[in-house]
DNA sequence: AATGAATGAGGGTTCATTCAT
DNA sequence: GATGAATGAACCCTCATTCAT
């Protein structure tokens, strides 16, 4: 019996990645189930068995994603960088740039589902913003961050920056060698279009 | 036979204003050829006289968009604006939100086809990159950019920004009331995270 | 544009002969609409152009059998037939035969959709039973029904005996050269199990 | 062993009543094996080792239903109630109802299998024939049937009520409660349209 | 030049059935 | 003997595209 489940789970395993995969690749719409099945060498009625709807799997593929991306952030968040550096990662992290359909993909999941508002929700609204706003508190406290400026606006500063550098992520890793210009990318998100570095 | 051509030409915009409207509402996938054609009051055996295949009317429709993209963004660039304002008003132009789905959209058409590829190519590359060196020429001649920074990254940074605004753009519609907001986050875009406004 | 006009109606009539004739054979569910398609020498894209849905097909097969069976009944009822032997050809008409199946075909588009209700009960309960009660009025009026039998009563009895005989087609048709049994069939419709013929 | 055997015997009667009522409640083709499985608290496998087939399952199901349906009938006919009221019981026998939808299971079950065939030829044409000979023979013998009308057509004309009230049961209960309805519709069975009440 | 009808190819989904455990 | 997982085949349906008119 123990065999047969690992059997089940590696497949499930299998099937997800695939769908991320592909999904990512080239959109929830022009993936086929059948696609999905001959990428996890394993029948579509599987699949079905599995997930019961191509719905249901991109659901589940974005809850995973949105979990595996919250402990990269708290990770990050709670870890002894300087907070300069912290930014940094964020903006950068890797992991985001998975995410950068994200955008396709939550509109059919979320529009489609009350259970994936609701995580979504949570996790978004809540476990995001809160580590969010911690981190700014610590920039605030350790004088890096303006005091006057609200954490609602930071927090959306934030997430257009990131949102921006998915987006943007095709022609980023084309000039990823480029690190003298990554360089100046990350000083123009510290210190904007118009500022100076203080010590300059 | 000039009213027959009138006609025609007519009809052909009426069917490039139904596609930019449903593509930019339902996306590419969820629109069909049909749709569009009745929404035209048009035969779809119509569209595919004037434009071969549904992957060519998207680039047609693409084509335009990007080309009263580039006009108003000329206009801006060379209008009599201070610098700063330019700035915003690049960055926000509202026109770009109804790009919002381009990705989709220039996925779809990019992917498809060398022509497409190229013209994107030569305006975007050309032509709206030129536009950009000539503001931030601008803003380094009056003071306001400092001068150690590349072009190249000046760019990427306006691409990021503007990215992750049209893609928060439903947040950002739904806070617009909250001109605080939307004034700090200009701040947060022009000084950066951890910048100090000069005069402050 | 009369001859493609012609044609089309010639698919569509194609179509509806088809599956009236293999629903009634095999019934609904057994059908596949390529099953159909094939029988019309027809692609089962195109009948969902003329029909939008399996379903909707099986309706239209009602409509049209309803409205045909309404014909000959009324043709029956209004006749200078004397009254028993009209009783005889309503009960025997074999055009009811081929509604046989109309039992299950009309559970699945009668629950499934307001519209064919609504024609259903207005057809049958309003049409049908206005003839059926101007039926038994002439039996009254002639001396041949006994008056103090109800309406409702009389209409029931007549519908069971009918539907038991599609019912019993197959075995009917089997025994049909039996005209001597046909006979004492139609004695013990109209005389009952334990009824004596008048003169006898 | 005992125990493992009737545990045994318990599952494939759980699964027969399952089958049954499903069958009886959305028709054989609605209802999945997986259905039947789970509400028989069983695998599907199970159903399949037991049964071999879902059409075998159906006509083990239709086996049962004839056997207890001719167990009925003789209890009626072999019971000590006058001569008429057996024909009313035999006629409206409610267990019959629960046979209603026989037609489309005999259907499927009837012509996919030689096997099948031949039981219920066996028991319909045989046991259930004889049984009703011996019923008219009483209602002859007591001088409620007259001598003249041939067995035969006094099977038909019986078989051709049972099923005519089958099909009009959804009809029937709807009225159930007007028993002067149901009273006339005896009435009507047994004297016929035109007959008249010997007494009356 | 424009159309309406027709279709081939493919998509999501279901389900009777099998098989390793 | 019983099971859960897996699947092939089929089903209903959609749609980009073509073609006779």
């Amino acid at each position: 019996m123990k065999a047969a489940e690992r059997i089940k789970e590696q497949k499930r395993e299998a099937i997800l990645r695939q769908a991320q995969e592909q999904f990512a690749t080239h959109g929830f719409e022009k993936v086929s189930v059948s696609e999905i099945a001959a990428g996890a060498h394993v029948s579509p009625a599987t699949i079905y068995n599995h997930f019961g709807t191509k719905d249901n799997l991109a659901r589940e593929v974005i809850r995973q994603l949105l979990l595996s991306l919250l402990q990269r952030y708290r990770g990050i968040v709670e870890s002894e960088l300087p907070f300069p550096e912290k930014l940094v990662a964020i903006v950068f992290d890797k992991a985001e740039i998975a995410g950068q359909y994200r955008g396709e993909l939550l509109r059919t999941a979320y529009e489609g589902n009350q259970e994936m508002r609701e995580l979504v929700d949570n996790l978004w609204r809540t476990e995001f913003n809160r580590l969010t706003e911690d981190l700014f508190e610590q920039g605030k406290r350790q004088g890096h961050v303006n005091r006057d400026t609200s954490h609602e606006a930071l927090l959306l500063y934030l997430d257009i920056v990131r949102k921006g550098i998915f987006a943007s992520s095709a022609e980023l890793s084309a000039t990823a060698a480029h690190s003298s210009l990554i360089r100046e990318l990350n000083f123009l998100i510290l210190y904007g279009l118009l500022g100076k570095e203080p010590g300059r």
